[in-house]
DNA sequence: TCCGAAAATGAGAATGACTATTGGTTTCAG
DNA sequence: CTGAAACCAATAGTCATTCTCATTTTCGGA
């Protein structure tokens, strides 16, 4: 199951999803180590579809039920669009605090991220939403729908 | 088909949607006013069984077919979170610009408005993101995640 | 008002992304 | 080395959503 990773996972992010799973009595298996490799590969959110044509060596049960199980602890965001397909990508606190360009005609989604200024102001008017609310806010999620340049 | 509304169709939104729905060769029959009712009266995101059982005349099959219909016309929004069931609102413009929030937990949706200050930070933000993408950038969605007073 | 073609409806069957099951394999502590 | 727990993979479900098709409704023209 181990002859050629898409990416090289290092030795501080190998540490921490170790101990996400840990927290959550699940082992850093080699299928596991083989999605994240290939979410990391692939760079941007990704079907399961996708990770199986990135790594033929998985199978399609495993993959699914692996990433329920890193979603689970942490290590994996779902991102759900209108597609026909979920994606995944690698948690935000793996990599860094980001917002996605959603493609309305074939789905597809890439990364952006909002320049600190912008982000800060978000943030402090969020807070205030949250404060005024009876919901307890864990995270804010910014999405730009649109046509992708292939689609155009 | 026609016993009890649910809620009022003005006269201006009544034109809206017969416009919009003309401009896909569509009429405004019974069946769509009759969700676009439930909708309206419901005040939030909703589930398809939701609305049917808001509505007991409504064919399921029906209900199914005419949303599509409605959001292919832009009378309605489809949205859909990592719960097991797509939600439809009234499109925005339809009503006015907001944004969602969602619980992790059982995946119910209310709506809320950024003050006009923030939601103009927001916006110029945007556009420069835009600018300098390529995508044609259609819309965007501002949600916050969390989870609601019921489940907490 | 009456008629016929085109569009819409609704009950049920089919689709397909995703999940559960099951039986065999790997891992790791002792 | 050994046994139990965790994992893996094939495959058989599940279930929200979509499709089918016979019947009904709509609506412009006669």
């Amino acid at each position: 199951m181990s002859t050629e990773p898409l990416a090289t996972i290092d030795t501080e992010l190998d540490e921490q999803i170790t101990d996400l799973l840990r927290q959550s009595d699940q082992r850093f298996t080699k299928g596991r180590r083989a999605l994240v490799e290939a979410l990391l590969a692939g760079g941007q959110p990704m079907t399961i579809p996708q990770v199986l044509e990135a790594d033929t060596r998985l199978a399609q049960s495993s993959a699914y039920r692996n990433l329920v199980v890193l979603e689970a602890a942490g290590v994996v965001t779902r991102i759900v669009t209108n597609d026909d397909f979920a994606r995944y990508e690698l948690a935000e606190h793996l990599t860094h605090h980001h917002h996605h360009l959603i493609c309305s005609s074939c789905g597809d989604i890439t990364d952006f991220a909002l320049d600190d200024e912008a982000e800060a102001g978000l943030d402090e008017a969020l807070h205030k939403i949250a404060a005024a609310t009876d919901f307890t806010v864990e995270a804010h999620r910014l999405d730009l729908v649109g046509v992708c340049s292939d689609c155009d």
